[in-house]
DNA sequence: CGAATACTATTGAGATCGCAAGGAACTCTA
DNA sequence: TAGAGTTCCTTGCGATCTCAATAGTATTCG
């Protein structure tokens, strides 16, 4: 082992750099999202999802799946935003164990505000350090990673 | 915008699945290493930087840099690790505002043992996903984006 | 020199998350 | 149909992180 220098496999070299790379964007993202549209980026996430769910609903079970969250966290996730108003539950006739969460009106128009400025904020931060191609071969491969 | 169906941009599709790989890949990694070796995957991380560090000493400033992560964020990692006797305090004779962290002869040990199942779990879990070549055009990407 | 500015580190307060435990509801099976 | 096992959700607790404020030290420059 060198005394300097970094003498890393690939794979452990590529997932130190996910964790550096996720920190530093999040960081920058999440304080503007927060500051302009008051919204945290799983909540920003989470309305992202229902809003495009069929009848914008989902279960919180399946928000869970998708956002990579623990079941308290989602549950903690929806409390929020059904005290903002922009989430209400809805119960299932079938399976009373089941709870929905639905997007409101207000809910949408919520996201609707946001999103330009995230999406345009998300863009321009890829777009600084990596071109086109690049980005597309980057969400290739992310996603073929586990989703839960 | 279809009612169903992803439209989003390549950009803001790559930063979501960041967001999501970063959630799943760390829960995995981060239960298993503090299970087996009692540290958090950024204590894990610190250690390993001071560890290549000239002299296995580093401002603390410059770990907050390279973990990117807030001073205060640094200030409660490490007295975590102090705590533990991996870490301790070194002054800076020059600058009586900077203060060094030290990887101790404990640190090295409790790195060394922790390193060998870490790295495996990391390389198995990212293997289980990607090709090798994948796996080098992933790490290469992530570390054109922002370090800090 | 000395005031203004910048840098380093810590602390308190608040937010978020996971784990473990527990209750309620569903499913399977004998 | 009764019991066992599973699933869904919530809550208490502890861990971790950021932001804002604070204090001490360095540096810059008129």
């Amino acid at each position: 082992m060198s005394v300097t220098g970094t003498s890393h496999t690939p794979a452990v070299d590529a997932y130190t750099r996910l964790l550096r790379a996720h920190a530093s964007t999040t960081r920058c993202l999440s304080s503007r999202l927060l500051a302009d549209h008051g919204l945290s980026i799983n909540d920003y996430e989470a309305l992202q999802l229902l809003s495009q769910a069929e009848g914008r609903v989902l279960k919180r079970v399946e928000l869970a799946r998708r956002l990579v969250l623990s079941p308290s966290g989602v549950t903690r996730l929806l409390d929020g935003l059904e005290a903002s108003g922009l989430v209400e539950r809805a119960s299932c006739p079938t399976d009373l164990r089941v709870t929905y969460a639905r997007l409101t009106d207000s809910g949408a128009c919520a996201l609707g505000r946001a999103a330009g400025d995230h999406e345009r904020a998300v863009a321009a931060l890829l777009e600084r350090h990596l071109s086109d191609d690049e980005i597309e071969t980057l969400g290739e491969l992310l996603g073929k990673l586990p989703d839960r």
